[in-house]
DNA sequence: GTGATATTGAGAATCACAATCAACATGACC
DNA sequence: GGTCATGTTGATTGTGATTCTCAATATCAC
């Protein structure tokens, strides 16, 4: 998949992108690129953060990664499956927990407002920020400052 | 309303503070901090970025104005009244329209999904991108790049 | 008016990320 | 295996939005 996007391309292969792509998909869920980074150099010595910000934007580019942006002012990646549904996440304000989900009735919802609104939908962004049960639980849950 | 915060916190007027303000709730709808800065300054000569974003983020506390952060790495800010409905926004990504919608099918469905997997919703942000009306009929409206 | 206190503005600082560019690594080809 | 054109890396600088700093200034209760 990556390689055949690297040969496509004319890329080459390097020790570097071997090291991050596979920490990444090793590390899986929604991951910043500071953790990324940090996990990388443990596995591999001194890697450049430039080299990191690289090598993800190739992999969102041939799609194997989604870049996602929550309110935190930093990027993540998600690993994605060509065959992967599209879903939408639950944020927990609390322990910052990142739960996926997927709602056919909500969508088709959007599409409809959307129409109503002449607009045809190319993309949306969904996200529930709230307590997850554990942090409503514990009164305050290891994770919140 | 403005007024009775400001004397509450022990804060004061002030020139600038007014005219931020009022050229605010003039232009209406979802401003940039760039624009709005732009429009104060033609109104009352010189007034500093620090003063703008300053004033933007003491509306929010207060309740008259709302930060959004739609895709492109500027907040905008829109108006606010205390009885107003919460909303959501289409974005045409030919024009950069944005148009409010109100959906109380969906919000219904919001906290269903969320409660299915024990989170308390707090709070969420809805963003469908498309083509406006407008982009689709004109093969290419200005605005687009 | 006076003075304590809040506000302003200019510029520096921050923060995530993109761009530069010389040194280096890769791999197609011999 | 060696060459060489070409892609990649990393240190550093640049960027763009926003925040911070702090001396100068404005406000307002008394
Ligand atoms: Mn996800
Ligand atoms: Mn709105
Ligand atoms: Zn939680
Ligand atoms: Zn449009």
């Amino acid at each position: 998949m990556l390689g055949s996007f690297i040969a496509s391309r004319g890329l080459k292969h390097s020790r570097q992108r071997d090291a991050i792509v596979e920490t990444f998909f090793e590390m899986g869920g929604h991951v910043p690129i500071e953790e990324l980074v940090a996990r990388v150099r443990q596995r591999d010595g001194h890697i450049s953060v430039a080299t990191v910000y690289r090598t993800m934007k190739l992999l969102a580019e041939c799609g194997l990664a989604l870049p996602r942006q929550f309110g935190d002012g930093q990027t993540r990646y998600e690993p994605a499956s060509v065959d992967a549904h599209h879903h939408d996440h639950l944020i927990c304000t609390g322990c910052g927990a990142i739960v996926e989900f997927e709602n056919e009735d909500i969508e088709a919802l959007q599409l409809r407002v959307a129409r109503s609104h002449g607009f045809e939908v190319e993309s949306h962004k969904l996200e529930l920020y709230g307590r997850c049960a554990g942090c409503r639980a514990g009164a305050g849950a290891e994770g919140s400052p």
